[in-house]
DNA sequence: AGCTTTCGCTACGACTCGTAGCGTAATGCC
DNA sequence: GGCATTACGCTACGAGTCGTAGCGAAAGCT
């Protein structure tokens, strides 16, 4: 949300109701309409709340976009496959079913779009999207160890946690938005091959 | 463009030059403006024609930009370094630099956005972006394969060549745009080794 | 020449923008 | 309970953009 509530401040809370009902709202009219569409008239309209509610607490489009659409990342789990190579096929194959919901995709590439003109809002899809996510690489990496799949660390793991965080979501993202085609499960195999098998041979 | 010259068609031809100057004062105005901010009369102005000329051969914003983003993207060629792996690393740094420029991921991006939910601009965007970058991989691989470095074709190579694309093209996109990591030769070289290691192993 | 199409210009109604002002509702503090 | 404080819904506003229509003039094909 564009503000907490202060802790200790007089006068009469904003309604967390409000919140709730204006970010689901903006969900709604981005698979409806779109980005450019969408205006933050009709999101009030939708969430039945005035439209000076919405400015009071956010100040754009972007910046309620972006909260819209970290709600519907953090659906993404890692569920334990017993494998590294079950892990991963199952967060690709799990990251595509989130781009398929009409409202993440319009929404995910409209906000980065903004977002390559607007520190702010480069800042606050860093915050709020990708270290989030970039969670799932750290996970699945210390559960493979834990399986002694791949080895402990011995050097700093942070850039090839990058590496790996860029490549997954990247040609999920690419494959699914740009060359228009499906992420099945035989793509899915075919990419976590490629890639385990390439990092095991590159040695990170 | 929106519209050829119809063949043996009577009357005053389109102006090619107003075409130059259009596409030219978008990409001038994607840099300065973003997307969510140029307005099609502003691109007008700055292209020294009308408003109406402008909506004469193009439908709308994201058509226009589309055209304007191909021309960036045909910038792009394959140079021969001599092996594989080069090649490689020198398509991934000059796909990076042609997303360093504001026009170019301003652009790319929001035009995904808008084909989420508009078929006509998915058609276009395959046509003028995908396909014609698409030739980089299929030249890599011949070059390797003439070379010796990779076995001839047994099967269809479509779908590799596709699994290529979208691995190399959704990393170096992620990382610039998302992630808002820079793409030096570190990261290129630490990244082509993974892919190609991958594919040999994995066989394709 | 004569015909056809494009060009620049102006104007138009419709829409969205973000803000301001009002009276009312809901809460914390005393 | 009463009061100060803040959020809320509503209405209205000027500014800006949208995409289109109509006009006379310019430019090129046959």
């Amino acid at each position: 949300m564009q503000s907490h509530t202060p802790a200790g401040r007089a006068g009469r809370p904003r309604s967390a109701a409000a919140d709730a009902a204006i970010l689901a709202a903006t969900r709604e009219a981005l698979v409806e309409l779109g980005w450019s569409k969408l205006t933050l008239g009709d999101v009030a309209t939708r969430a039945g709340v005035a439209k000076t509610t919405v400015y009071r607490r956010w100040t754009g489009k972007s910046e309620l976009v972006t909260d819209a659409l970290a709600t519907l990342f953090d659906q993404l789990v890692l569920p334990d496959r017993g494998s590294l190579r079950a892990d991963v096929e199952g967060v690709v194959l799990q990251f595509a079913d989130l781009l398929e919901q009409p409202a993440t995709k319009t929404a995910l590439m409209a906000v980065v779009a903004e977002a390559t003109h607007d520190e702010a809002l480069r800042q606050r899809l860093r915050e709020k999207i990708v270290a989030r996510q970039k969670r799932l690489v750290v996970e699945g990496r210390r559960r493979a160890q834990s399986r002694g799949e791949i080895p402990a660390d011995v050097t700093d793991p942070g850039p090839q946690i990058d590496l790996i965080f860029d490549v997954i979501a990247g040609a999920v993202v690419h494959r699914t938005l740009v060359s228009c085609e499906p992420v099945d499960a035989d793509w899915a195999s075919r990419f976590t091959a490629v890639l385990l098998d390439g990092l095991a041979a590159a040695g990170g």
